[in-house]
DNA sequence: GCAAATAACTTTACTATACAAAGTACACGT
DNA sequence: ACGTGTACTTTGTATAGTAAAGTTATTTGC
């Protein structure tokens, strides 16, 4: 079988630390929307980060082989160009399915305790 | 006027850094189904939870007054129960709005791109 | 009744990394 | 030629997640 998620149902093991983090997730987010890619600083204003933070995350990204980066000349000036490669799209879908889990995990759960009857609670502990 | 958002969509400021990390949204989502609470081992188990990392993580949810935890004695043990703040649970609410904004961005986002004509996007770069 | 094992944690140590601050390079106006 | 602005990159630090070792007490095997 799988991993411990047979005995561990809250490990959520499937959130990939690359893409569970406040910043990457927003420059995701915005990439997702933009098949043709984004520029550096289009992403610096959406995602309201520093030009040193996005950099870096842009790299991360980069050396997990989820965006690619094209970097260029635009204007005279250089212009670097961001876009999600197949398999970010793919292991992003594979995230969010695991995050819609989470936020669905917490609505039932939190459902069930509005009726507070202790024989009703799905799971008893040993 | 609110916070930067209004300029940067895509920043997620409300993401909490308290849960937004694995290990503490497994023992919230446990944590959220049991109204009185579950014990250290418990969690643990629900958790996939090494014994150092859980006291370390419980640790960070009390300092932030998010779950209260009671220390006592049961068959002659040591035996530690962890319930949810009021507190605790409205943040993770909030928190838990934004995660549900961050997979509906996404959906929206993904589905837009499905058609890839590019002045139907809604976002133009300048 | 003593040693070894188990339960239930806590503390310490290490490692990774997010974020900020400073640095680099080039172009443009004046 | 000189400062100003754009477009990044590099470096440094402080936080924090995780693993390993330590602690205390309580059963269980011999």
């Amino acid at each position: 079988m799988a991993n411990r998620s047979e005995n561990a149902p809250f490990a959520y093991d499937g959130l990939d630390r690359v893409f569970h983090e406040k910043a990457r997730l927003g420059i995701v987010t915005s990439l997702i929307g933009h098949p043709k890619g984004l520029a550096f600083s289009d992403l610096k204003q959406l995602c309201g980060l520093t030009d040193g933070n996005l950099s870096r995350h842009i790299q991360v990204l980069q050396d997990a082989g989820l965006v690619a980066v094209h970097k260029g000349y635009e204007r005279n000036r250089p212009h670097t160009r961001c876009e999600l490669t197949d398999l970010g799209r793919k292991r992003f879908a594979d995230y969010l399915a695991v995050l819609e889990k989470v936020v669905k995990n917490a609505a039932d759960a939190a459902e069930r305790s509005e009726e507070p009857d202790p024989d009703k609670v799905g799971w008893k502990p040993a």
